[in-house]
DNA sequence: GCCGATCATTAGTCTCCTCTAACTACCGGT
DNA sequence: ACCGGTAGTTAGAGGAGACTAATGATCGGC
């Protein structure tokens, strides 16, 4: 690891698996989405074990609690630290997005493996040489300096009403092929949609973009956040 | 580590460790440097136990061959291995410099630590936008496909006579605050020496950039390579 | 109030990478 | 022939990170 993080100071080594995990549980907290033993070692891609080893461990170095139940949860010490990762990861996708033109669905595995191996200096030219971006390409904010973290996001498109336009702002960057299929589409933050209807009983949503009309699933239109403009 | 790498063949895994030694096997003998456990552990910053039990899993992985006394050679899969390490590494002290302006000194650094998580698609595609150079900041050159290296490491500058210009070619990159003086002089690929004098004895070789003259000791003129014109 | 499912943790093991300390093998000088 | 220094290896240890298998805890349904 080169360079100094800024934060370089609880007796925790810096490596993937411990900044991996920073990661993961900041962004669910951020999402409101429960954070588990199981829903980490899902997303971290570990077995459940693993987790509870390293949950343990970030519990001892006083950057996790553990909250009712088994639930975890960032001290300000542990924030500090998953936002520092925050940031590079999503810096680093937006380099790898505009600077190289990686596609939108790879960036985040990319920006993963990455993220562990940029120094800071080498960072600081990233955002310089970007200009200081404030949105990575899913349009999720990239933590800078000591301001807080705009997690505003907005409403999901599966609440936009029948008839409405919908603006997206936000696209959530976990799955790789809905991703694709959403890209495909033209659906990425920027894009303004119009929901011209509804199934009952959870069937699909039904949108234009541009000319043509699609009907989405619930697993897709959960990814998609925005506002709704008319 | 994301992607897979063109030679996944063997049992071994593919860590930074590894790659890192292959690295440096392969670029001290292409130098006809002696590759004897001692001056591995120096490069790599490990301990010499450490060397030797990792030469000995490269030995039965079948990457390498110990000759005579105790040295190290790569076989020819070793070789393809490390080929493809010291192709992501220049690739990437390429892109760094040219791209986000890390200066030339720092580059080694930062490469070492970002090649071993860079994907092939990844690598590819900063290849792409830097026009498939030929050549690292250095003036190393870039393996390519399956073509042959060129390891012509010219003459080096002590051996330029009094009163002949030097054409710098390359310019080792091992320690960074030599190359970071170099630098201040304005030695680096690319750029005409005139060579005033020597003296007596190892003494210091004179030469002139532009209109300064400047006196460099052998540690120094051992490092930079090229062709003397006049 | 019990039963089964789900979830988290503990227990035990493995590999990789690193270290220090001790040992061995070789080589030159006397 | 011996003695000392240098280089390489072996021995022993430990931390990080991962696994499987087994155990404990909790909660809903009947």
């Amino acid at each position: 690891m080169i360079g100094d993080r800024v934060l370089d100071c609880c007796a925790l080594p810096h490596t993937s698996a411990v900044e991996d995990t920073l990661r993961v549980v900041f962004v669910r907290a951020g999402r409101s989405e429960p954070v588990s033993t199981s829903a980490l070692a899902d997303a971290l891609h570990v077995s459940a074990p693993t987790v509870s080893i390293m949950l343990k461990r970030l519990t001892a170095a006083g950057l996790l609690r553990r909250t009712d139940g088994h639930l975890a949860a960032l001290t300000d010490h542990g924030a500090a630290h998953a936002r520092d990762v925050v940031r590079r990861h999503r810096l680093l996708e937006a380099f790898l997005a505009q600077e190289l033109g990686v596609p939108w669905d790879e960036v985040h595995a990319e920006a993963d493996a990455l993220e562990h191996a940029v120094s800071d200096r080498l960072l600081d030219r990233i955002d310089r040489h970007l200009g200081r971006p404030e949105r990575d390409p899913h349009g999720d904010p990239i933590p800078r300096g000591t301001g807080g973290l705009d997690e505003d996001w907005g409403v999901r498109l599966d609440a936009a009403p029948a008839g409405s336009a919908f603006d997206v702002e936000r696209v959530y960057d976990r799955d790789s092929a809905a991703l694709r299929y959403l890209a495909d589409l033209g659906i990425h933050p920027g894009v303004r949609i119009d929901v011209t209807g509804r199934q009952p009983f959870g069937g699909p949503l039904w949108v234009r973009i541009g000319t043509i009309e699609h009907a989405l699933g619930d697993p897709l239109t959960h990814l998609v956040h925005g506002r709704v403009v008319a």
